[in-house]
DNA sequence: CTATAATCGGAACGGTCACTCCGCTTCGAC
DNA sequence: GTCGAAGCGGAGTGACCGTTCCGATTATAG
């Protein structure tokens, strides 16, 4: 059940980076859709070596994005810690933009695709942003109603309409707007 | 080049009108993404009729989409002439929430699918909704930096991220937030 | 160096889907 | 009723893509 395999021989091992590197570019450029030939191809390898590596395409995307959402929850729980929590959630927000503008691949992350590994990330994103949000209602930076559930499903889609867009100065406008309606309502 | 167009044959109207029936259905189930094939069979035609009828399955869906973007249209028209433009954005908008619970198509109406016919409809859409925001900034309601453009992808992404959830009250409390996002920032 | 097993590459498979083709059916003008 | 043309259906085509298979290649232990 655990890791009884031998070590990998060196060039399997160098492959394996050159599949996940060029994975990391092109899940990056084209979202979770870029055709599994075209990764294979720019990692200078057969598809059969992909799949040598990773038993699915799927799997390829999660072993990836994982790590991506990984640092995501760091910052959420950072947050959750911090001493002024909606200024937390401000940076988290515009971190968020930043990556909207060049990763295209967030958004398959945040929702959709991926089952095992990646379903963990999200739990655990999940999670980081419900005290966050927590905290951060408390402190009065946001309104009632909103959790991390909320919250993921308006930032999956507000990344890709704004992905389609093209406008590298979208994503930072529209999370503005979004953060601003986060706030509790004016009386 | 205009339409010397004999009149069609009564079976071919009647199989026509089937079609555009069960384009609609099956498009507002499942978006654009659904197949011909399932057009046709829900038709009760081969998908060969479908294509004497309409050259492309993106002509098919913007004969069937045009309509529910002129009524967009005519809404945010009706609205950049009302006595108070901010409550006619809310009417706008929560409109938009109660078509994106039932029906799945408008996102690709709003963006991406279709060339030719949709693309004159969301210009107009976007004519409209910017004269409505105009009037609405004016009235204080709207913040600056917002135009039809933003507003269109805002609204996409959100229609995009709610439907995916499944939740039939998620609509209105995202609309919320948005809404409330787009007022001017608290000084 | 050699034997062996791990690894590789890429052709081939199977499934999906938009779209085409054509022999048969059906309408409707006369 | 007849007949030509319009229309129909559904099998077929080609493209794309994830995945598998296997003969050729290459690393490494001895």
């Amino acid at each position: 059940m655990s890791t009884p395999d031998r070590p990998l021989r060196a060039d399997a091992r160098r492959n394996r980076e050159s599949v996940l590197t060029a994975a990391r570019e092109a899940f990056a450029e084209s979202g979770y859709g870029v055709p599994l030939d075209a990764i294979a191809a720019r990692a200078g390898v057969g598809p059969g070596t992909v799949y040598r590596h990773f038993p699915t395409k799927e799997a390829l995307f999660e072993a990836v994005t994982v790590a991506r959402v990984r640092e995501l929850v760091a910052l959420a729980r950072a947050g959750g810690a911090a001493a002024d929590p909606g200024a937390a959630l401000d940076a988290l927000l515009g971190r968020i933009a930043e990556e909207a503008v060049a990763k295209r691949d967030l958004p398959d992350a945040l929702g959709g695709v991926g089952e095992a590994a990646v379903a963990v990330a999200r739990t655990e994103l999940h999670g980081a942003l419900d005290t966050l949000l927590d905290r951060a209602r408390a402190a009065g930076a946001v309104r009632e109603g909103i959790g991390a559930a909320e919250l993921m499903v308006l930032l999956k889609g507000l990344l890709q309409a704004v992905q389609e867009s093209g406008d590298p100065a979208l994503p930072a406008r529209l999370l503005a707007v979004v953060r601003d309606g986060l706030r509790p309502p004016r009386p």
